[in-house]
DNA sequence: ATAGGGTTAG
């Protein structure tokens, strides 16, 4: 016998009733309920079994209370008894309540066939029954049967969908991210008057910017009367996934204008926006924002926090921030460890995961070992290489084929291609991202006739497709080995037989191609015919080999179109240096030099450095490219004085790897 | 008198 005392903190009509001896079925209900409402559902199966042995038979106000509990409790064979019960004392078609309840139960512990059997028992179910099959499917991941349920209830004249069925129904749209079956139900919604249901609406505005449907998002935003916080995020959190950073922290201003108190959701994104738009200044001030509303010490704002410093290039901001989380999750670790490396720092990337392993209160996850192995990628060091892979090994990643590419990655920029074939060798299920990584590793050692023989492996022998990252890799290393028809071939195959649009950075390899075997006239002819308008980095690889080939004229054409568009762009005057440099203008270079310190050119300038730094690997794995290797060196250390930390200083970490 | 279905920002 369970004594009620125990529960005194519930309410007085248990305590009433626990005193009695003999309870009436009133009596036992309302005591469910009360549970119920407590959200006691242990107790709620307790009493209801209670029940039964007082002999009392639960009726249809008992049943659903009881089922409920089933639900929560994730108990499908007690729920599976009182639906025997039922069908044992009367038709379930008798009661909706206990029909709709037992089918809620099956749906929502994932037995859809089960609940689909009882719902065609029934007469004349009304619209809350369909709507649980409706959500049922919807929330087993069949949102297409969730749509087909719905038309199926459409035909039926005597339901109408009411605002639950077509919140559920717009799930199941953003689930097919089907933004055409959207705005349908968006159509209904008008139709069913329900054009002022703010969730609704809300619901809807997710649906069109899960859905890629980025002008229906704002259009339905701006007609919206009314807005809460979860309007405003979802439209912020659209623009930053969409590339328009600027423009969603334009709506995070015009929201806090509004009066709308952000939240952590908003927060996140307003970080994201700050990170993708290098934004330091909106940064910080959203960061005392964090700060004054109280949310700074949330795992997730602390974490984007430290993702925004490090995106911005404060990566010391960005430390201090990590410091003070107080319980630092992997994710943390990851804004951490990748953060460094992204700012040229891939030696700290290490430190901090030897710290993290110190800590040994964080897992890593495959995740963060792909981050990891590309730290290590960066400072090219085999030794430490070699101590990444078995820890890998060590720890089972290696199954993964994520981490099997990233190992073929970081062997072949340590420098041993061996390793990286040996690696791939190893790998039971190559996927495209693999066969991509050994490409890419030919590729950077200027080992085009090696490239392309892999390519033609991957395609003629094993079922994977290449995607639009092979083809960049095979014509990267086209272009590096100075393969031109090979690399045209490539090209026309990517577009003709595989039907991939190429990107604006396959046309920057193919114009840097042609560029390098000083087909000028017709790299330039491809920048003016592409799809889009030429970027700086574009006319960065014409002016690079303007200056290969020392075509002056053309050379300062290119440079002053470049100089109009960005004139704050570093990478512009590190290759005009590098252009006048070649030439051994030297006073030229320190001219730039100066001029740069004098321009304040910060923004971008760490991002160039580290694209330059790794265009020094390319230079030095390929003999024929670049005459003066020490030329880059030289260059770069002059105009590294943003950046302290050098990847040569770098030392090597051992991990005992027996810390987890 | 007591009972059944729902979503949305990261």
């Amino acid at each position: 016998m369970v004594s009620y005392r125990k529960f005194s903190s519930s309410l007085d009509a248990r305590q009433v009733f626990g005193e009695m001896t003999k309870r009436s079925l009133y009596q036992w209900n309302t005591l469910l309920k009360s549970l119920s409402r407590d959200k006691r559902w242990e107790q709620v199966l307790c009493h209801f079994t209670q029940m039964f042995r007082d002999g009392e038979k639960p009726d249809n106000f008992t049943l659903p209370v009881a089922l409920k509990a089933c639900v929560e409790l994730r108990k499908v064979k007690y729920g599976e008894i009182i639906h025997g019960l039922v069908n044992k004392y009367a038709t379930i078609g008798s009661d909706l309540y206990v029909g709709s309840s037992i089918i809620d139960m099956y749906a929502k512990c994932g037995r859809m066939p089960e609940a689909l059997r009882v719902f065609d028992e029934l007469d004349k179910p009304d619209i809350v029954t369909w709507s649980s099959m409706v959500s049922g499917f919807e929330k087993n991941g069949f949102p297409f049967e969730a749509v087909e349920f719905f038309r199926r209830m459409a035909m039926a004249l005597d339901v109408f969908p009411d605002r639950v069925t077509l919140i559920t129904l717009v799930s199941a749209s953003t689930k097919l991210s089907n933004s055409r079956l959207g705005s349908c139900v968006h159509g209904l919604v008008m139709r069913r008057g329900f054009e002022k249901d703010l969730s609704l609406l809300n619901s809807l505005l997710n649906c069109y910017a899960k859905s890629r449907a980025f002008k229906d998002a704002v259009t339905l935003f701006n007609m919206m009367a009314e807005k809460d916080v979860i309007s405003w995020s979802t439209v912020i959190a659209c623009y930053v996934q969409n590339g328009a950073a600027t423009e969603a922290l334009r709506v995070f201003h015009e929201m806090v204008d509004n009066g709308t108190e952000p939240n952590v959701a908003t927060m996140l994104s307003v970080f994201q926006a700050c990170a993708a738009a290098h934004d330091l200044d909106q940064g910080r001030k959203s960061h005392e924002l964090a700060i004054r509303k109280g949310v700074e010490t949330d795992v997730k704002v602390s974490t984007a926090l430290v993702d925004m410093y490090m995106k911005c290039f404060s990566p010391e901001e960005g430390y201090a921030v990590f410091s003070r989380i107080p319980k630092k999750d992997v994710v943390s670790w990851v804004a951490l460890i990748s953060g460094f490396t992204l700012n040229g720092m891939a030696h700290r990337s290490v430190e901090g995961f030897a710290m993290m392993l110190r800590e040994n209160n964080t897992r890593p996850d495959a995740i963060l070992m792909v981050k990891i192995l590309g730290s290590c990628s960066e400072l090219g060091f085999l030794e430490q290489a070699e101590c990444f892979h078995s820890y890998v090994i060590k720890f089972g990643f290696d199954s993964n084929p994520f981490i099997g590419a990233s190992l073929v990655e970081l062997y072949s920029r340590c420098g041993s291609l061996g390793n990286a074939s040996k690696v791939f060798n190893e790998i039971n299920l190559k996927d495209t991202v693999v066969w991509t990584s050994l490409i890419t590793g030919y590729g950077i050692h200027g080992k085009g006739t090696e490239a392309l023989e892999t390519f033609n492996h991957m395609v003629k022998s094993s079922k994977v497709e290449p995607n639009e990252v092979t083809f960049l890799s095979v014509l990267s290393a086209c272009s590096h080995s100075g393969l031109l028809h090979e690399g045209l071939r490539i090209f026309e195959l990517m577009v003709r037989d595989y039907r991939l649009a190429p990107s604006l950075e396959h046309y920057a390899v193919l114009v840097d191609l042609l560029g390098r075997v000083g087909e000028l006239d017709t790299a330039i002819e491809i920048t003016k015919g592409m799809p889009f308008s030429p970027t700086p980095q574009i006319l960065g690889t014409l002016l690079s080999a303007c200056r290969i080939h020392q075509n002056g004229e053309m050379a300062e054409a290119v440079a002053k179109t470049l100089f109009e568009m960005e004139s704050n762009h570093a990478g512009y005057y590190m290759l005009m240096s590098n252009m006048y440099g070649a030439k051994g203008e030297w006073d030229y270079v320190e001219k730039l030099r100066i001029s740069v310190k004098d321009r304040g050119i910060k923004k971008g300038l760490a991002e160039s450095l580290i694209d330059i730094k790794r265009k020094v690997h390319r230079f030095v794995a390929d003999d024929n490219m670049h005459p003066k290797k020490e030329l880059v060196y030289r260059l770069l250390k002059e105009l590294d004085l943003h950046m302290k930390e050098d990847l040569e200083d770098s030392a090597y970490i051992e991990f005992e790897g027996d810390s987890l």
